[in-house]
RNA sequence: GCCGAAGUGGCGAAAUGGCAGACGCAACCGACUCAAAAUCGGUCGACUGAAAGGUCAUGUGGGUUCGACUCCCACCUUCGGUACCA
């Protein structure tokens, strides 16, 4: 066996992996029958890609490792369904029309063809033949389908909503088109402002207490907190203050206050409106006008993170009127501030500065009375001795002070009495409210789904007919545009029939979000192409919920929380029948660019997966990806450590391939090491390989890919000073070999089908023969559980929580003798510097902690 | 700001409350080679010591525990989201 080194071929993955990848594809490997039912389904479904242009490697990040699941489930015996498609509508295509010229449509197309390809580089085991893509009229069509069913029943309506507007550029802008601090638009740079639209909504809010729960989910608990953080369900009262009478100003009207501590009524020293309040122009006093009409103006330049931020200094203006508060009938002040808005509770409050820090800021800054109203017990009859702003955690500690009839109740009394006094007074009544608002659908757009209906002066807004679905995305349009929509520019298109009345109408000229989009895609995918309505229930039924998600956790609240109310809202038009959409959740982490910030083109930070595949192989990329770190946890892009992957794969072909070579180099080879002899070598290959595999299994199971990555190279280091001794290629070794190939075959698939088609092709089985079968088609390896245990173990013996031994020990020691072995060592002795035991831990046979 | 997460060797990281640093990268030493590359074998947290060993060490400061990277409290830094990027 001289000079195998020469006779050997090298790995080379760019001759192997297209050849693989062709012959899957010829096989129909990866197309799932979903009618199969022979086998137990398994939904694995990743976030589908927007096709930017700039596929980057945080795209390999997120589906290398899920691709590695669905072949290991496929080899654990599931029917697997894995497919693939584009959220193709949205921004950056329109960006890219007003910048380069280039049609949307053109511009996404070509973007998708690249970003097919570079999927089909990586090795994954998609189902392409399911392929749904967002701006196809054949899935659109259903967006308006679902649209005008959510019309019908009044889950989709309308309402007047501000949006960020450039007054220059006449345009509305998202929040990524808004730069800078002082908030200019990306375009011109004029300072951006509000402005009020009537736009359509989704009534999500009716389904806020649904989505609390996650009763039978297995997702990730921080996700959960977001969600349910994002709700912000509030438990308290509405209440009634009354506009005063004045000089100029005849008073009486209502200004309803939403509060969570009613108990604190008496201790609202003035009252803060939101200043886009509608009561506010009839309110305001004279004199107060001009400098409430410029905050107001100064309100709409700021972002609402802005205007929530507790660390800025609070800014507001006296309207000069007064309210009346139900439970004491004092008259306070009514102010306008930013940090009370519009969208949330009432838009009005009730402030009570002596316990909500806003409140007291607010206070303190302008000079407003602050009074105690809850104290803590032993401060009851003392209330002026309380630190202010007191506000104390929600507990039966604390007692209402200063309050009229609930004086001195403890929460929850407190609460309960003060309720009943507003409802007693005919002043308001019990309430809940939730921070969630009502999903705005609507964007002034073009790239999207068309909304589809048609506005008419006498009939008002009414639904296209369904046999007129798809309503079509018109091609000449002008994408600068300005005044509202870029559709508005489309008069042929724009202007039509009334459907109802016959009279002149006008289509809705605004589009969908495209996070409608991606709220039911994956419904869609099990029947691409379905005439018979947007999901084929039968279908549906059989593999839906879908049983793994696999994505970002930039999705969170979002995408997330519009997939869950979108299958409860599709689920009560009827159409299917589960009320969640998937069942266990996975976040992985998001791929940085090398600089730590988020990758994209503008920053020049993308790296490109083909320079990489290029140079490495897919193989080692995807390995590369999941060996990085653990896979939620995401971080900086560096290629600096794939060699160490490129290397692991050379050691795996070369103990595959070549197992009676000899090292040069190295002087022990060719005999076994420690001086094992043929029967020891076996057993300890054996029991590597079924310790390897098992190990494997758990990793993937818990997608622990990184670990999963480690224990196959510590397999194939523990294999490697067998190679060329009278070990290898025995019974012992082929099984160990067989077996690195199958728990790799789901992460590295193409170097795996190699090595397993050319050890077949040395029983005589080449390609095309009726026993040559895939990797990808074998069972996943068996573990005998026999092999996982050894006769003698090490035991760690700490003195005092110090180590400061180790023995070697039965497997089955007792703990006693045990106990007796550890007291007797040298070590422990010196440790204990004559000190008694007083007690000896024994950590589950782990360790052994002794106290001295 | 608010909600959520992360912080461990020069670097990526590992560790059901129980031996901190598995597995890799880089670096260094050696073998092979005319030589280099590749490959193979080895060393590798810091300080101290000739060595055996000892001391310190998981963002910072406290706490719980026989024992804390892990649990609790406070803080610092970074990342994600914050409703029109997807």
């Amino acid at each position: 066996m001289a000079d195998l080194d020469e006779r050997l071929e090298r790995y080379d993955p760019r001759q192997i992996e297209p050849r693989w990848q062709a012959h899957w594809e010829s096989l129909g490997l990866h197309t799932t029958d979903l009618s199969d039912a022979s086998k137990p389904r398994y939904y694995l479904l990743t976030m589908w890609p927007y096709p930017s242009g700039d596929l980057h490697i945080g795209h390999w990040y997120v589906q290398t490792p899920t691709d590695a699941i669905a072949r290991y489930k496929r080899a654990k015996g599931f029917n697997v369904f894995y497919p693939i498609g584009f959220d193709a509508f949205g921004l950056p295509a329109e960006n890219a029309a007003i910048k380069r010229g280039t049609h949307p449509r053109e511009w996404t197309t070509k973007n998708m063809e690249n970003m097919r390809r570079q999927l089909r580089s990586m090795g994954a085991s998609f189902d392409w033949s399911k392929e749904v893509v967002t701006c196809d009229p054949a899935y659109f069509h259903w967006n308006q389908w679902i649209f005008l069913k959510f019309y019908e029943k009044g889950v989709a309506y309308r309402k007047q909503a501000p949006v960020d507007w450039c007054p220059s550029c006449q345009v509305t802008l998202a929040r990524e088109q808004v730069e800078g601090i002082d908030r200019v638009c990306w375009r011109c740079f004029t300072p951006v402002t509000k402005r009020d639209l009537t736009q359509w909504f989704f009534k999500i809010t009716d389904y806020a207490d649904e989505l609390l729960s996650f009763e039978g989910l297995n997702w990730p608990e921080p996700i959960r907190a977001m969600q349910t953080n994002w709700i912000g369900r509030s438990e308290g009262a509405e209440v009634d203050f009354t506009v005063a009478k004045s000089a100029e100003h005849a008073g009486g009207e209502k200004l309803r206050v939403f509060t969570t501590r009613p108990d604190t009524l008496h201790g609202a020293t003035f009252m803060v409106l939101a200043p886009e309040h509608q009561l506010v122009e009839r309110i305001t006093s004279p004199a107060q006008r001009e400098s409430v009409a410029a905050y107001i103006e100064a309100t709409k330049r700021k972002s609402e993170i802005d205007r929530l931020s507790t660390s800025r200094e609070k800014s507001g203006v006296a309207t000069g009127a007064f309210a009346i508060n139900p439970v004491n009938g004092e008259e306070i002040p009514i102010w306008i501030a930013d940090y009370v808005l519009a969208g949330y509770g009432t838009g009005a409050i009730m402030a009570v500065p002596a316990h909500d820090e806003r409140d007291y800021e607010f206070a303190q800054r302008f000079g407003l009375p602050i009074r105690t109203v809850v104290a803590p017990a032993e401060l009851a009859a003392r209330p002026d001795e309380v630190p202010l702003p007191y506000v104390e955690k929600i507990s039966g500690a604390a007692v209402a002070v200063n309050s009229g009839s609930w004086s001195g109740a403890a929460w929850p009394a407190s609460f309960e009495q003060a309720i009943s006094a507003v409802e007693r007074a005919g002043a308001g009544e019990r309430a809940t409210t939730y921070r969630l608002r009502d999903w705005l659908i609507s964007r002034q757009r073009y790239w999207g789904t068309p909304i589809p209906i048609i506005h008419c002066a006498t009939c008002g807004p009414v639904g296209v007919p369904v046999e007129e679905l798809p309503v079509m995305l018109p091609d000449e349009v002008d994408f600068k545009q300005t005044g509202e929509s870029p559709l508005k520019s489309a008069s042929a298109w724009l202007n039509v029939p009334c459907p109802k009345c016959g009279g002149p109408g006008q289509r809705e000229s605004d589009t969908m979000d495209t996070f409608v989009d991606s709220s039911w895609y994956w419904y869609r995918y099990l029947s691409p192409n379905f005439g018979g309505g947007p999901v084929d229930r039968n279908l549906v039924d059989a593999w839906c919920p879908v049983d793994q998600y696999t994505g970002g956790a930039e999705h969170a609240v979002m995408h997330l929380l519009y997939s869950r109310f979108f299958t409860k809202a599709l689920r009560d038009l009827g159409l299917i029948a589960e009320s969640e959409p998937f069942t266990r959740l996975f976040n992985q982490g998001q791929i940085l660019g090398s600089d730590g910030e988020r990758m994209s083109k503008s920053r020049g930070n993308v790296e490109d997966p083909d320079a990489l595949v290029t140079r490495h192989g897919a193989d080692a990329v995807r390995l590369f990806l999941m060996f990085m770190g653990p896979w939620d946890q995401g971080g900086p892009w560096s290629g600096s450590g794939i060699s160490g992957i490129v290397r692991f794969l050379g050691r795996v072909w070369t103990l595959a391939l070549d197992p009676h070579g000899k090292e040069r180099g190295d002087p022990n080879a060719g005999t076994l090491p420690h001086g094992e002899d043929q029967a020891a070598g076996e057993l300890v290959i054996r029991r590597a390989a079924h310790k390897a595999i098992a190990g494997v299994e758990a990793d993937i199971e818990a997608f622990r890919f990184n670990t999963a990555v480690a224990k196959l190279m510590e397999f194939a280091n523990a294999l490697f000073p067998y190679r060329g001794s009278s070990v290898a290629g025995g019974a012992a070794w082929s099984e160990a070999i067989d077996y690195l190939l199958a728990a790799l075959s789901p992460m590295a698939p193409h170097l795996s089908e190699e090595m397993h088609s050319r050890l077949q092709a040395e029983r005589g089985i080449s390609i095309g023969d009726p026993r040559w079968r895939s990797i990808h088609q074998r069972d996943w390896p068996t573990v005998d559980a026999t092999l996982l245990t050894e006769s003698t173990r090490e035991l760690p013996i700490q003195v005092n929580g110090k180590l400061r031994d180790k023995l070697t020990i039965a497997a089955n020691a007792t703990e006693a003798e045990i106990e007796a072995l550890a007291l007797a060592s040298d070590k422990v002795k010196i440790a204990l510097e004559g000190r008694p035991v007083k007690r000896v831990i024994h950590a589950g046979g782990r360790l052994v902690n002794i106290v001295g």
